[in-house]
DNA sequence: CAGCATCCCGCCGGATACTG
DNA sequence: CAGTATCCGGCGGGATGCTG
């Protein structure tokens, strides 16, 4: 019955559950996305390009992507301040993965949105 | 600068930010995963397979599920009741994708946690 | 410009109890 | 067995105001 060996159980070291904690929250995935776009962009491009995100959620975001090591953060020491972000090589590695959920979204979201209006 | 012409502006209409926030809740990927990997399976069985989840949520999300057609639910006429759930064409095409994930989570689970914990 | 601090609301999701 | 119904706490995340 089973088909791949994939072990779902319990949270704690399970990499599947981990992995989908972590980029459940509503900005990380897009910000890898954007990244990815644009090799490198400022706080500010970043807030812009996002549109709807406010201030603290892309500090949040940001913070937990460097701190998994998907992005780094590079200050340089002017004033006013200047601060870049890009993908590490662990972020890139991630990056075909998600375009390809993307890929995905484009070629089938006009169908999920069929079958909703037709369920109401 | 730009790489990709991938547009992340305002929510609406926007795949890729619909995607996101559709399957940005905490089991949607998860039973789409174990759906599967096993073809079909009753409520009971998807439950025990997860071990967390509690009945609410597995109702909620197989509902979500239905609802946008990557899921589909076989109701037996039988007394105890036997609801079977499988992938439609359209989860199953979903699925290599998020199966492209996981094998990226197995690979470099151990290098986010490494980089977590030097940053304590 | 690039944040940090604080307040606070909404709702996700857990616990529990009840049905066909 | 496969659900509903309800209650409720936690926290994700928005709004606002303040700094180096």
């Amino acid at each position: 019955m089973m088909k791949n060996e994939i072990n779902f159980s319990e949270t704690e070291n399970c990499p599947v559950r981990n992995i989908l904690d972590r980029f459940g929250d509503k900005w990380s995935t897009l910000v890898i996305l954007i990244l990815g776009n644009y090799d490198t962009l400022r706080f500010n491009e970043l807030q812009k390009m996002i549109g709807s995100i406010s201030q603290k959620m892309l500090t949040v975001t940001l913070k937990k992507l460097e701190t998994d090591g998907l992005v780094t953060r590079k200050v340089y020491a002017q004033v006013p301040p200047k601060v870049e972000y890009s993908l590490t090589d662990l972020g890139l590695s991630l990056l075909p993965k998600l375009e390809s959920l993307v890929k995905w979204a484009n070629e089938n979201m006009h169908q999920i949105t069929k079958n909703r209006s037709f369920s109401k």
